[in-house]
DNA sequence: CGCCTAATGTGTACAGCGTTTACATCCGGG
DNA sequence: CCCGGATGTAAACGCTGTACACATTAGGCG
């Protein structure tokens, strides 16, 4: 009835892999990552539980297919953010776009950062260095350190930022606090942390 | 053989409850988190399937135990570290620790800070806070801000070694470095960051 | 001492999972 | 036109978490 995909709807999907990976996507974006089962995607797609094989070495390969997908998303997120700064607030308001991203996509956050990055999955590995690209750069235009310490301070900005959304995201950090009070918590903390030396 | 448990080994254990801790922690030391099932527990404990259900509601709460107890665990480790640093180092010594702990017990740190802090769990939140609680006590013993910064310069002290952690331990960051680079990687970001303002 | 109840462990069962193997269907190029 | 590879389906296996019924034991009360 609704079924208007882009191609027909026969035996044959026309772009089963894409299919796929929106519909993990929505499942990510419902629930928990644990009701992210390979059964669960293949129904949800409207099809056989077997077909996801035909695009997929095995789960852990979509896995790492969303992962990517959430790196570039993370990524784009984050140039927009930028583009509309404040001068002079470019690191706070990268940072509280990285955690808010963190928490508007729980589980594809999850997702990304609490799997090896391993040799197997390159794509991954690089899509996840090009999302970093954009904080180092950014830190790279404000600094005002030595140049010896750019590579730690940008290695440390990542850190401090990734470490904010992963403790605020499992309520280690500010439990039950309000956006704009994360907001804030994120330029304090960033102020603090990363400012003038 | 070398089945020598305190109780005796009848049809009841003696002290069940500790020897599924044991047997998890033992199997997380081993493998990955997936490797870690309710009932692969229960083999390890030499006990049915579903003797673990007297001892804990679900798989759930006992992956809640094993992350209270890797709390506690890292609180020691952290105290421990702090007693031998030297005069100066006190930060750069938790940090490191605190990396190292994160590599040496992979799948305990995954589990203790990749699963939500929630209601339903006390003791977790209790033992999490109380691990944040000997880092923010060194922060406030060492830093020489302004008082309104201390809570954040404490929460970006935690958010800065955490993410170093967490991005080091997926290989997102210094992927394939040695020990000693990555202490020297924890000394010059903590040094950058959290050095004298 | 002897029993009775609660605590603790076992056995069986079920649905769902990832994955394999065999088979069906369809598309495109000779 | 037809045939081979790409893509889907069907059935099956062993594993998982968990519920239910049952067996065994420990310890307090007579």
């Amino acid at each position: 009835m609704d079924q208007v995909a882009t191609a027909r709807d026969a035996y044959h999907h026309g772009d089963l892999r894409a299919a796929l990976l929106n519909a993990a996507l929505e499942l990510l974006e419902e629930g928990d990552e644990a009701a992210l089962s390979l059964r669960a995607v293949a129904r949800r797609a409207g099809v056989s539980p077997n077909a996801p094989y035909r695009h997929y070495p095995d789960k852990d390969d979509l896995l790492a297919a969303l992962a990517t997908h959430g790196f570039q998303d993370l990524r784009r997120t984050l140039l927009a953010a930028e583009a509309t700064a404040a001068p002079g607030e470019e690191l706070v308001t990268l940072a509280q776009a990285y955690v808010r991203y963190a928490l508007d996509h729980q589980a594809l956050f999850g997702l990304m950062f609490a799997r090896p990055c391993d040799v197997r999955h390159p794509e991954t590995r690089a899509a996840a260095d090009e999302t970093y690209a954009v904080l180092s750069a950014r830190v790279a235009a404000v600094n005002t350190r030595p140049a010896d310490e750019q590579a730690a301070f940008m290695a440390g900005s990542w850190a401090l930022v990734h470490g904010l959304a992963s403790l605020v995201l499992y309520g280690k950090l500010a439990r039950d606090s309000k956006p704009e009070e994360l907001s804030a918590l994120v330029r304090s903390v960033v102020d603090t942390m990363c400012g003038p030396a």
